[in-house]
RNA sequence: CGGGGCGUAGCGCAGCCUGGUAGCGCACCUGCCUUGGGCGCAGGGGGUCAGGAGUUCAAAUCUCCUCGCCCCGACCA
């Protein structure tokens, strides 16, 4: 296409609302501009890649199997009554009513449709496995919009769903998205990791994340390097880092002393003298309504997923003051387990085996020396800290570290859960009725865009990978006013196409300045510079990632382009 | 929902404290010039100063309210 004729407003300085890189970036090079909080325009370069990335997408679906279709986005309140979810996603679901005041809400994801579809229909083990998939636009009304189209209150998702008779039929369902998903990102040139996941409100058993590391992410992702185990932090479990001091030994009774306005960890660790380590922190928590002791080692993070998970419970929250009091007798900063009967108390597995530690009295300005688990209090035993810098890998021992990520796919088992809730069965082999066994899959198509620039950006702009980029090589004549160059350029423009590249020439009447400037941040791979070198039959190749430049003779400028891409991506050869 | 910040031309900003003609850079239009990294010169167009109410002879500027947007935290299939 020429350039001349398209409308691509790039902007010479960062908007100021972007803080991330993509942000900056999508906005500046002319991709999408932005509407509302959390709500973009997809110019005519954002929806030239997102329709590459759609189409990656839709082959690798296709050759597991799975059947594209279209829901809608505009639902019913009663579907989402039926699986509970109406009330579970709470303020997070757009919701309106229509002229009859009949409740409607806007899909944030189509397991209810997908299911109300599947139940109508299907009703044979014969008719199983279904893999049905879409790529729709998504409502979410996100409490905090950000980071330009990382986290969105509208954008594009390709959903897919699979129905099949028992788990080992969803285990092979789940196989193959999982090798699907790997194929999409690997063709996208996305460098990603692949980890264990919480599987969250959705329900479910087995989940895996696709992520990509970048500080503009908002997932923490805990890996080893040692043995690769990887996992989302909300799910990881690692060893615990030893106590920086031993514990006291002897079997001591606990002993109340004075701590006035020490209520932090960090302030009674100063006035003990012991380590954070040697601290139980004491919170007291709510989980669906219950009120709860939670105990931790003191300079442990605690984990609310994994607190919900251990509970089965749905809403955690921190107790208020009001209830803590009323609860414990003293508030918080002083608050600990000794002598507490009328709450259950759960405490984190590093807290085993540990003596004579320091802790709340509940009593104000008062804590405990000579608190030992098991024996000064019972509680019931979990793992419900947060992964840290500096635990050990359970697999292997070696020490793990945290990394930001961006999430880019999620692939879920979702066992019977909306099977059951409404009412999908099906006729097995012995003529029994049975609910089909469901897997729900996702990837972010904006996100893999967002991602992909946070992934490959310099300071000039954008470096986008072949596959996905808006145009694979400009053609750019140096001087516009050269009928010769101009020629030439023209020329080169036509052999691209003409060896199917997706090529755009730079035939604006602008300073040749301008023209890199401009290739270079809307991220084109290749370019092709024609200019003085014309006149021994010469033009220059630079690819814009490192900036490689070569000369190559005016006639072989596309092939050699479309060779490169080739030698690049030997696995897209195939498709 | 807690904390912080911002709203002045399409974009980036100054002006506000100390009330009195609305400004700068980029972009845009016209002409000349120039052509290897956002060129130069000259001329020009473009503003309900987010909205509302108040104080005042006079409000972009002071006061109050509302709305919008961004950032941090909490939250997140």
């Amino acid at each position: 296409m020429r350039w001349s004729q398209l409308f691509i407003p790039t902007l010479r300085e960062n908007p100021a609302e972007a803080e991330v890189a993509s942000h900056q970036l999508l906005v500046r090079a002319g991709y999408i501009r932005q509407l509302a909080a959390g709500i973009y325009s997809y110019l005519f370069l954002a929806q030239r890649s997102l329709l590459k990335i759609t189409q990656i997408v839709r082959e690798e679906m296709d050759a597991i199997g799975a059947q594209e279709m279209l829901l809608p986005a505009l639902n019913p309140a009663e579907l989402w009554q039926e699986s509970g979810r109406w009330d579970v996603m709470g303020d997070n679901m757009f919701r309106l009513k229509d002229r009859w005041q009949r409740d409607l809400c806007l899909g944030m994801t189509h397991e209810e449709v997908m299911t109300s579809i599947a139940r109508g229909e299907l009703r044979s083990y014969k008719q199983l496995p279904q893999i049905w998939y879409q790529v729709q636009t998504k409502f979410r009304d996100e409490l905090r919009p950000k980071s330009g189209l990382l986290r969105v209150r509208q954008f594009i998702m390709k959903d897919s769903y699979s129905f099949d008779l028992d788990p080992a039929g969803l285990d092979v369902s789940y196989e193959k998205h999982y090798r699907a998903y790997r194929r999409i990102f690997d063709r996208c040139g996305l460098r990603y990791l692949v980890v264990e996941a919480h599987s969250g409100a959705m329900g479910g058993s087995q989940s895996h994340e696709f992520m990509l590391a970048s500080d503009a992410g908002e997932d923490f992702v805990v890996l080893c390097g040692k043995c690769g185990y990887s996992a989302n932090l909300e799910k990881a479990l690692a060893h615990s880092s030893a106590p920086q001091e031993g514990d006291p030994a002897g079997d001591l009774e606990p002993e109340q002393f004075h701590t006035p306005g020490r209520k932090t960890i960090a302030e009674v660790s100063e006035f003990t003298r012991l380590p954070d380590t040697s601290q139980i922190k004491s919170l007291v928590m709510t989980a669906d309504g219950a009120l709860l002791l939670v105990l931790l080692r003191g300079d442990h993070q605690l984990s609310e997923t994994k607190l919900a998970g251990v509970l089965g419970a749905v809403e955690i929250r921190p107790a208020h003051p009001e209830e803590m009091r009323k609860l414990l007798g003293a508030d918080a900063g002083s608050l600990g387990p000794v002598g507490v009967k009328n709450v259950r108390i759960l405490a984190d597995s590093a807290l085993e085996k540990r003596r004579n530690m320091i802790a709340g009295a509940n009593r104000d300005d008062y804590h405990l020396r000579n608190v030992t688990p098991g024996e000064d209090f019972t509680a019931e035993f979990h793992e419900l800290r947060q992964v840290a810098p500096g635990d050990t890998c359970v697999q292997c021992g070696a020490a793990v570290e945290l990394k930001k990520t961006i999430e880019i796919g999620h692939i879920f088992k979702l066992g019977y859960k909306y099977s059951e809730s409404m009412g999908l069965r099906v006729l097995n082999t012995a003529g029994e009725e049975v609910p089909v066994i469901m897997g729900s899959y996702g990837i972010g198509i904006e996100r893999i865009l967002s991602a992909a620039v946070e992934q490959d950006h310099d300071g000039d702009g954008m470096a986008l990978p072949v596959p996905i980029a808006p145009f694979a090589v400009v053609v750019t004549p140096v001087n516009s006013g050269d009928t010769a160059q101009r020629q030439a350029a023209d020329d080169i423009y036509q052999n691209c196409l003409a060896l199917g590249l997706d090529a755009l020439l730079d035939d604006r009447d602008e300073r040749p300045g301008v023209k890199f400037k401009d290739a270079d941040l809307i991220g084109v791979p290749f370019r092709i510079t024609v200019g003085k070198k014309l006149a021994q039959g010469k033009v220059e190749l630079i690819e814009r990632r490192g900036k490689k430049l070569s000369e190559v003779v005016v006639a072989d400028a596309a092939s050699e382009v479309r060779s490169r891409i080739a030698g690049a991506m030997p696995a897209l050869a195939q498709g």
